[in-house]
This record gives structure tokens, sequence and C-alpha cells, in this order.
DNA sequence: TTGTACGCGTTATCAT
DNA sequence: ATGATAACGCGTACAA
């Protein structure tokens, strides 16, 4: 094992100040050229890497993010965390940045969480996922200035359109920077694709009022499907058999729909497993359980939302400049369901 | 925004020296009772956290560690890394450890970010998954003194059997820390389960010789199965269309298996969807597509084997004691399709 | 380009 | 046995 490498053992193997090596670091324009060279084969030849601890005491950057891993509820959507936190990591590592997981039960245990991984650890930001109404997160680390992406728009007060909320979508004062993908566009697509196979009535299985994410899915059906949505849709918990039900209950009613656009893979397998042949139906976050068992299902970039994420938190960390918030648009996987 | 609070903060609060608080935190039985007592007041008071940064400039040790998330493949199995991963970082943080994520795309990339990770972060240890035979990752942290604990036995040379190698089930030198969860039992306790239903002729579906949890998987089936082996059994990459060629192939042979024991829920998967009614089925991982699909599977106890992974690795950090291995029972879910 | 102080907690040394 | 003082680790800000 090699001896530690610090900045002073590149400073003696170049004969010059450890200042110097430094600036070569940081400041190289500060440097002239010829020393500049010397200093950088040392760092090479040496293998030297800066310790990011000494370099945190004196800058107060860790260059750590954080990011919340949540407990896989039905396994279903769990996938999506999971392909959130590897493009999150993968777009971190070449913009100077760490990963770091935290757990926790509820917001309150969250935002106790925040106070710790920023006491001990002095992190540089945070991503959040699963924001919703009133969410008491992102004040917390609003009035105390910390810096962070949510994956999500901000919802405001219940019952809101960030769509019509200026302020949202501008990330103007009392809101900040977030990537979302465009779920109301998602499930506008997959009702137009049914229409455009002929579906007249298209039911719609979703999730009770108040989840910005559920009512942003429920929006893009409503927009794009035509007449008679109200007994057209069902709201429900997440859930196969809540989407078997819910399904069950929409087939029944006179002139019942042909075609399910449904707010997640969840509520459409159950939807799909008791549908009858020719009435199609469609999911949400293309997740394994769509590619098994054939379900036409709307697909999040969720790689590019966490670059996108990534990106804006080191925007506001190394530019300081308040960064554009980004909508990114899903995409429609069909497959035999519909 | 309070303003930070460092030991000095206590220590004034307190009326007593930084040393002292230092002391009261580290070696309490060397202050006296009373003083104890009032500096643990002040620290309650000032909600006083040491800054991970300072003491692991003094004490060289960051208490991080780091698992690498892989990118999620046909995303069936990919909710048990994420399985494994939160209960990683709800094990590691009452024990005083938070969990740095990487990704690499192979064995040497992963090695390069161990170098980068021990030299700019300091890491206390590793966390590998998916380990294989003649793995270059633990010889490399094995050669440097770095701890680390692996998810899945060490394989050693190709073809050898752990069970039948004292070295490696005892951790003895050469060896390392390992949490594993028992394959073999979990094909045996499925072909079990399908004897005790009246199957006679049971298959095998399971991935190419070579790999060490697929020959396990194998060899539990084989313990289990009876006689005919080898032209009941099928090898074939992972993946649901796979799986429905293999499981095609097997029912074609004349005197077919009544019951097919596959290796993945991915393979399951295929199989259970051409398999004739009657055929029982078997999968391994209890993943979500297995609870949709109604598929009997394996499940692995993950939050067990990452709560137990922290503990090797907190026993080697803290106690320094070379900790026993852990060879933890999966359990069979059973559902409709066997 | 360089010298020097600094950040914050811990270890080593010294005084009571 | 307690507590105080000083030095240390490593990179950077600031002044020289």
């Amino acid at each position: 094992m090699a001896d530690k490498v610090t900045i002073a053992t590149v400073a003696a193997h170049a004969n010059v100040s450890r200042q110097t090596v430094s600036n070569v670091l940081n400041t190289p324009h500060l440097v002239r050229e010829e020393t500049r060279e010397r200093v950088r084969e040392a760092i090479a030849v040496l293998g030297y890497r800066a310790n990011q601890a000494a370099r945190l005491m004196r800058t107060g950057r860790s260059h750590l993010l954080a990011v919340r891993i949540e407990p896989t509820r039905d396994g279903i959507n769990g996938s999506v965390l999971d392909r959130f936190l590897h493009g999150l990591t993968e777009a971190a590592a070449p913009a100077g940045y760490r990963i770091l997981l935290y757990a926790a039960a509820d917001d309150q245990a969250e935002i106790a969480t925040y106070d710790d991984l920023l006491a001990t650890y002095e992190l540089d930001g945070f991503v959040l996922t699963s924001t919703h109404h009133g969410d008491v997160r992102t004040s917390w680390l609003a009035e105390r200035g910390v810096p962070f992406v949510t994956f999500g728009r901000p919802w405001g007060r219940l019952g809101a359109d960030a769509r019509t909320e200026p302020a949202a979508l501008s990330g103007a004062a009392g809101s900040h920077p977030w990537v979302d993908v465009d779920n109301a566009a998602g499930t506008a697509a997959a009702t137009r694709h049914l229409l455009d196979a002929g579906h007249r009535r298209i039911g719609f299985i979703g999730w009770p009022e108040g989840s910005g994410v559920g009512d942003e899915r429920r929006a893009g059906w409503a927009a794009t499907a035509g007449a008679d949505l109200p007994e057209l849709a069902r709201a429900t918990v997440d859930g196969v058999a809540e989407g078997e039900a819910a399904a069950h209950d929409l087939l029944s009613i006179s002139d019942p729909p042909t075609a399910l656009v449904c707010a997640s893979d969840s509520l459409a397998a159950g939807a799909y497993g008791v549908a009858p042949p020719g009435v199609a139906v469609t999911g949400f976050d293309d997740t394994a359980v769509a590619r098994v068992l054939g379900l036409t299902s709307v697909a999040q970039p969720l790689a590019e939302a966490a670059a996108r994420c990534v990106d804006l938190l080191a925007g506001v960390l190394d530019g300081g400049a308040a960064p554009h918030p980004v909508l990114l648009p899903p995409s429609l996987v069909i497959r035999q369901s519909a």
C-alpha cells in the first residue's frame, strides 16, 4: 500500500510550495505555464488526489449529494426509483459529486435526517423525490438556504395546477429548481393511441384526488378522451387488486368503455387481468411487470431526469444561478395490451 | 439558520475545555460524573453534532460505506438490489455509518473507483454484490487491507464448491467476511414442495455452468429432485424469452416433466407463460413479477442479509475481530403456479 | 509564487 | 484522577 500522497508530497516532488500545487488545481491561470506542467506531471506520477475532508474543512463543500431511498412498496414501481438512483449516481460522478443514501419513515424523520446530514457531513445538496402537496421538506430546506432539487414539480397548495401557475413553472421566488416528467402528456399519448386504434369510450383508473402526479395523469386523459368523463373514471389506492376491482366496476356500467388508461402499471396489471379480450389497457412507468405482461405503458426518461437533477443542483452549487425547471416528455411503449 | 455549533461552543456553554468535551464523547470514564452530565446537557441543549470531516482528518475514519448500484438489467430482478440497498441504508444508520453509491461498468472500473473513493473520501469499507469466480475485486481490496464484506460467498476457483471448502465457510485465511443466502436450500425447498404436491418428474431451468449462484440453485434441485437429472435440466442466459424457449424444449421431450424449477423469476415468467395447465412452475427472488403472475417463488431475506453485512463490516471496523460468515435460509412463497 | 493562518475534532503531553 | 494546553491532519484563503 503506497504511502499517502498529500499536497506536500506533490509540492516537494515539483519543487514548489504547497500553495502553488493548490493553485494549479483550483486557479491554474495564476501559475506560470512551465511550473503548471511540472506540477501536473508530479500529480500524475504520484497519483495524487485531493482529500475531500481537508478540502471540505476549508471550503465548506463536501461534494456529496443525498437522496432518500424509499422502501419498495408493492415492488412494481420500485424499479423506478432504482433506475433513477442509478442515473443519479452515473450523472453525479463526472460532475465531481457522490450520492449518499438515507432512509426515512416519513417527512418529519426525513427533516431530522437533513439536519443530521448537514451538521455531520455538510452535505452540499439534496435530491427529493415523491414531492406532494404542502410538502414540509421543501420549505424546511428553502428556509435554511440548503440547495435542493425535486424530481417532481412543486405542487403548492392542494388543487392548484402547476401549469397555470407561472411562479412554479418559471422557478420564480417561492419556488425551487425541479425536474419533472410531463405526466399529463403521458396519459394523453396513451389516450390518443387508443383513439387512433378506434376506441371511442376510454375509461381511466387512477388515484384519489390530491396527489399531484395522479391528478396530472388524470388530466391528460380527460383532456384527450372526449365526453362522459366522470362516469368513466375510477379512483382507488394503488395496487393490483384495486386495479382489478376498478376495472370490474367500470366494465359493468351500461355502455362500458372499450379501453382503460391506468395511472400505474399496478393498476393496469390488475385491470388487464380481468378485462375481456378486445378491451385495451395501458399502464404507466414501463416496469418489468408491464414488459412481462405485454402491457402498453408510458415510460419516463428516468436516466435523463436524474441527469438533469444533477445538472440543476450542480448549477446552483457551482454557478449560483437559479436554474430553469425541466419538464421532460415521456414516451409510449406499445405492446399487445393496447 | 442556527450558528454552527462546534466543540468549542459546547465547551464554553459547559465551562470546560474543548478537550473535556471530547473526552465526554470518546472516553467518558475519564471525566468526573458531574462534569460529564453538565457537558452532556450542553450538547443536548445546543444540538451539537460532531463534524465528520474534522473527525476524519484526525482518526482516518469516515464512517462511510460504499456499495455499487448496478444498472437494472431486465428490471425483473432489479428490485432485489433495490431492497438490499434499502436494508443496507437502514441498518447502517444506527451503527453510525452512511451508504455511498457508486456505479461502475465492469470490475476494472470498479477497482479504479475503489482507489478513487479511498483516496478522496477515505471510505471505511465496501459492500460487494454479484461476486463471481475469480473475482479480482476481492483480491484487490484484500491486498490493500481495505475492509469489505461480500453479499455472496467467495467462489474461489471455478467449479469449487464452497460448502466443501472449509476455508471459505470458516472465514479462515485467504477468505473474507461474507453473507449469503443458501441458494441450494431455496431450490431444494421449491423442489420438495413440488414432490409433496405429487410431482415425480421435475425439470430445472437455470443458467450456464460457472456462475456460482446458478450452480448452487441447480445443485439444490438436483439433490432433491431424484433421477434422470441431466435430461431434465436446461441452461440458458437469463430472460423471459429464454425461459419460454427452455420450457418449450423441456416439455417436448418424451416423458416430459410435470413441474419446472427455475433459477430466476424471469425464466419462470417465461416458462409459466408457455406451460400448459397442470404443469407447475417456481421462480426465484419473489419479485413483483412473481407476485403479479402468481408465481411460487423463493424469497431471499434481503433486509436481513443487508443488516448482517453491516454487522460484519462494523465488526471489522470497530472490533477488529474476523467475523464469522453468515448463511441465511431463504423461504418459499407459495402462490398458484405451484 | 510563497508564507501563514485557519477550520474542527482528536491525540499526546503537561499541570494540578 | 481531571482538566488544560499544544500539536496535528490537509487543503485553501488571504496577504505579502
